[in-house]
DNA sequence: TCATTAACGTTGATTATCCGACAAAATGGA
DNA sequence: TCCATTTTGTCGGATAATCAACGTTAATGA
């Protein structure tokens, strides 16, 4: 395993190397089931040493693990970078953040096709969900700290989440032949009819 | 410079690094002009540090020069791996040549596509003509050794070779909207209809 | 069931690539 | 023209990836 000083993660072979692993598992996933797949069909593919694979993960479970976990971390961050206060409802210009997370999708298509569709989706979309569910918790806190919310916090959340997920599966699995834009023009108006008031926040017009 | 021995020549981080080099160069060359194109541009697109190059190639000419050798050889190659014995004119069988002529551009057409229409395209172009009158050249000698020709034989080189050149770039600046196979079959049957009888050949049926 | 094969996971020696730095040459604008 | 940048080409030390080999642990099938 190589060192892990704070030089040695920047080092061109090491993020090539795990890019090449990562982009040759996701491909393999879309081709074959993920118990079929070996570790040598990775690092072919990959066009890395066999052992090199043992150098970064211990096993294809880790990989995974380090693979999902990451972009959840991505998912993350991608409601953090934006500033709540600056953006209010309206008809026809997009949420920023529904066209921040779609086009992270449509940047991430394979990772996020091969996740919510093949390997293991229940346990990723668990997680997703989740992710979701937070970063709305987070928005909706700050928004409407001392209003009164028309719909306990709880429900609220599980039908923003369930609803934007379901929206996201269907448009990978449907070769996403809207662009992100246009995805997230539709559910920020689906969240203008319903959410938003259900949120308490007066639409802009 | 790495050693040339016969091992060094396999090392999988050498072919991979190659390729990387090459495939990055001639995305670059899709997107701007070949003088416009410094090292830096290659390696950054390549993933690979900027030394490495010139562990490989002493310059960008040497690297295009190494490019388009290869794929020459490639080409005079497939010539010779066909047996011309055991292929005689028809119809509705497409010349044995002329499917693995198009298969071999298919595969690599990124590079065809670079090489034929814009990089030095009349350089490249003549040697490409070349190599097809050639494989001709061999092929009409072995099949009509001793028959008499209905065409001079530089005619009729000349005109076979710029006629499949013709047929080859039109094809790829069209985005080949044909399958090889049917490119494949049009030009046999062009050629039967014309080239195969200036060469004395019969036609079975 | 046993034998054969395939995949796993590890190791040590070798080497291709990395990084940073450098001077020389080329480029471009004032 | 001159000057400031950029690009080029080279170098040495550090290290990640390579290959080949090994014993171990599943699969496979006869």
């Amino acid at each position: 395993m190589p060192e892990h000083s704070s030089k040695a993660l920047l080092d061109r072979r090491i993020l090539r190397t795990q890019q090449l692993i990562i982009d040759a598992f996701l491909s393999l996933c879309l081709e074959k089931e993920y118990g079929d797949i070996i570790i040598k069909d990775i690092t072919e593919r990959a066009n890395v040493n066999r052992s090199t694979f043992y150098a970064h993960y211990n096993d294809k479970e880790s990989l995974l693990r380090k693979i999902t976990g990451d972009k959840l971390e991505e998912l993350i961050s991608l409601s953090s970078d934006i500033s709540p206060s600056d953006y209010s409802p309206h008809f026809d210009v997009p949420d920023p953040y529904f066209v921040d997370l779609f086009e992270h999708l449509a940047a991430h298509k394979m990772f996020y096709s091969v996740m919510l569709g093949k390997v293991d989706a229940a346990l990723f979309s668990d997680k997703m969900l989740a992710v979701i569910r937070e970063s709305f918790y987070q928005r909706i806190a700050r928004i409407s700290k001392d209003q009164k919310l028309l719909i306990p916090m709880d429900v609220l959340l599980d039908y923003i989440s369930y609803s934007i997920h379901g929206i996201i599966t269907k448009w990978l699995t449907h070769q996403m032949i809207y662009s992100p834009e246009h995805m997230s023009l539709q559910l920020t108006r689906l969240s203008l009819l319903g959410i938003y008031n259900a949120m308490g926040v007066t639409q802009t017009n």
